[in-house]
DNA sequence: AATAAAATATGATATTTGTCATGTTTTAGC
DNA sequence: GCTAAAACATGACAAATATCATATTTTATT
């Protein structure tokens, strides 16, 4: 198995502000897990014994709603660490995990965490930093979701997985998604995520080969009223 | 002017952590301030300076949208700290802050609360456990604007306002807000806030007086589809 | 108290979005 | 490579919501 003291992954997460006996004491007691498409890491009201840190691969992170629908909250991707809200302030799972892809992920038992927490006041202030990070996007996406068309979220979103994940060689958004997946982070009917899809074929903002998107015309996309 | 390590309001927030040392040191350099209703508190985009403790009334916390309206975002009352995200993350504000009413707030420098942040891991423990519940919250808000209609809506931010903020002596909610910002919370047309209000008042969910609002029906609101 | 301005209210209509039905294409499993 | 299931696509219609117009009521100001 890996070690954490030699994992680039690190770098990316907070992770990166422990010592590297906190990294060899938890390297000691993590473990490695392989989880494929489609599984789920964890259940909403799931209580979590620990935060996963993903290797590789992406997952989505949803809640069911009342009419019994999944609205996705987030899309977690290699570096990240999850769960970390459920460990800091002791509750179940807000969130279900869903992997998108095959996924490489670490799981590192709550009481070390905690133990970091308590111990390291840079560890803290960094996990701080990225729950004030998200929370910054959380209240972003609720004005989006509360003022904006159906077809300015679908742009959007596309624009925000293109900048956030990145493209293949071809140029084709790395992060693949079904056109339910895009109906559940506009918060729309699956079919109408279908029309917008199209129409912005038509209109030239993007082209597909699949399921694979590619954005033509990112600034026209940017535009869409 | 009065002094935190005898202030009650610190047990409300995060500030009840710091030591009677540290209450004295924070006292020493905080400046008290009245803030007139309808005043704002710093806007969208404004860098924080400091912290503010507010110590009475209310404030909307809102975001501007592309379209031109103001989107309410949380509202802030009596003991709660406001503007640590923006300290935390060292990034200018991202929600505009506007008294609701009169307000006394006390406003603690960037310093002293970035000082406690590093040498005090349970302030920093503390503020990171509020934040995670805020975060917890925000998802939850954008799962109802994804997934919910307007009705549901308006009907879920009364019981939250009844149950967060409470009632007067003769049962109309404490917090006062115009159609206008009922309309902001929910994410609708002002018009469209008060066609639902109307209705609600005609099934006997509520009743008015003026711009008081009683709930008379709260197992029937918490109901409504 | 008179007046202007703002907030509330409601109708008529347009637009957006959801739902249901149905057909086509793609994918997964054997 | 065949078959069933899932995903994608699109039309027709219904429901929800926004917009515009216009009163009415309340609040603030002189």
């Amino acid at each position: 198995m890996s070690k954490c003291e030699q994992c680039i992954i690190r770098q990316f997460n907070s992770l990166k502000t422990l010592s590297k006996d906190e990294l060899i004491r938890i390297s000691g007691c993590k473990t490695s897990k392989i989880i494929r498409k489609g599984e789920v890491i964890f259940e909403e009201g799931e209580t979590l014994n620990g935060v996963y840190c993903v290797r590789d691969g992406i997952c989505k992170l949803t809640k069911l709603s009342a009419n019994g629908k999944d609205q996705i909250i987030k899309l977690v991707v290699k570096g990240e660490l999850l769960g970390q809200r459920s460990i800091v302030s002791d509750e179940s799972a807000n969130l279900k995990a869903t992997a998108l892809n095959d996924m490489e992920v670490c799981f590192i038992p709550k009481a070390e965490i905690l133990s970091d927490l308590k111990k390291n006041p840079d560890f803290t202030l960094d996990v701080l930093q990225h729950m004030a990070h998200d929370l910054k996007e959380a209240d972003d996406i609720i004005v989006n979701m509360a003022q904006k068309s159906v077809r300015q979220r679908l742009a959007e979103a596309l624009i925000h997985i293109h900048d956030s994940f990145g493209t293949n060689p071809d140029g084709t958004l790395s992060v693949i998604l079904s056109r339910e997946d895009f109906a559940s982070i506009v918060g729309t009917a699956t079919e109408s995520a279908i029309r917008v899809l199209s129409q912005f074929k038509k209109e030239g903002y993007i082209s597909t080969i699949g399921k694979q998107i590619k954005i033509e015309d990112l600034n026209g996309l940017s535009r869409v009223e």
